[in-house]
DNA sequence: ATACTTTACTTTACGGTGTTAAGTAAGTCA
DNA sequence: TGACTTACTTAACACCGTAAAGTAAAGTAT
């Protein structure tokens, strides 16, 4: 009898595995799914829960049995994009040897990031960026460690005296103003080529080594 | 009967007029209501046709009547904003005495329009930016133009030997992306106060002038 | 093996959206 | 006065996100 009821409790064990499984493996299908759907449809407003589901070949409302609401399929359709570019920063950090040369590289990366994934950069930083910010569980320290890479690097430059004492707010804010502001340009006028703005990029960065101005002023 | 016919047709005529009128008070309206609906709503995603129908009293078909789609009646929505937008860059150019001084003033006053009209900033220039930028019929000039001051002002700092000899285009662009870079920030992450944003402009224009560099690098 | 419970999913439904087509009542005009 | 035009409405379609109720199978305990 013992044998039986240990026999019993293994099936029990695998089958709850194999069900868990099975979840996680839905889970992934269906954010999946969203992702394609996401990159391919160009955006929020034409992301639909419904195309979700119809994808995976679910009816709409199972789709709420993986992820609370729209905004949290969302959210992590979007953290996946996260992941890629606080490694993308991270590489440029890493790629550099001495204080400023990381931070262009930290910036170059960040270009690259928005110029080769416009589509979840928009959503990332743009369409609906206030989502980022705000309670995201257990990703939000990716998130914020995206940023801790500059943070990090600012206070390096800062620390070994290569930059002027401005707070390392304002470095943070102002080395992320710079190359978000030529993403979004590029991103959403199409006025600029991708070319172009790597080349507005290091001239921005040129300009914080030497200014712009072709002679003093008064 | 001449008499008889002269008077039908005066009648005639303010009848069309009256009518025509009616036909613009109504347009004029419609677009007021939608403009108010917009920033009450606090963007895109809320705001809709039918709610802007039952503001002015009028079925959802009607605004139909006025508007091509919702695109078209949010894009002349967004239109009042580039009037103002223009408005306040060129005060800004106009206030300068010098080139460099016309190019603080016009970046000052593209700050001071992001932070005070959020709403407006983040269709322009974050969310539907592509729609600023392809046909608006007569308006697009003035879109246009917006940015036309500040070339205007490049052009000249250029000219007159202010500026290290940069193509104008990248300096269009960037100044325009370090201060969009700044106004998103602040608008999409609220990780920003105003103040902050301003003072982080103050930053970015001095730099300009001098570089970030705490001394010369070898 | 049978009865109960839980799980995983679906069906139905509600209130919303943009948009098109057909209908209507008043005003215009011959 | 009767036909035509204008300005608007009603009805309808195809979507949307989401909540509640229903269902069929799987698991579990006796």
């Amino acid at each position: 009898m013992n044998q039986v009821v240990t026999r019993q409790k293994r099936t029990q064990q695998k089958s709850l595995e194999r069900r868990e499984q099975q979840k996680t493996d839905l889970r992934a299908l269906i954010l999946q799914a969203a992702v394609r759907l996401f990159e391919a449809g160009g955006g929020y407003e034409q992301f639909s829960l419904r195309q979700v589901a119809e994808e995976v070949g679910y009816s709409p409302t199972t789709i709420y049995l993986y992820f609370k609401d729209k905004d949290d399929l969302l959210l992590h359709v979007v953290f996946e994009g996260f992941r890629e570019f606080g490694q993308m920063l991270q590489a440029g950090y890493d790629a550099g040897t001495t204080p400023l040369e990381r931070l262009r590289l930290i910036g170059q990366a960040y270009l690259e990031f928005g110029l080769s994934h416009p589509v979840h950069y928009r959503l990332m930083f743009m369409q609906r960026s206030e989502m980022m910010f705000q309670k995201l569980e257990g990703h939000l320290h990716t998130v914020v460690d995206s940023f801790a890479v500059l943070q990090a690097a600012v206070h390096e430059a800062l620390e070994q005296g290569f930059l002027a004492p401005y707070p390392l707010e304002v470095y943070t804010a102002l080395l992320w103003a710079d190359v978000h502001g030529i993403v979004a340009l590029q991103i959403s006028t199409g006025q600029i080529t991708p070319e172009q703005a790597r080349a507005i990029n290091d001239v921005s960065w040129a300009r914080n080594l030497t200014g712009l101005l072709a002679r003093p002023q008064p």
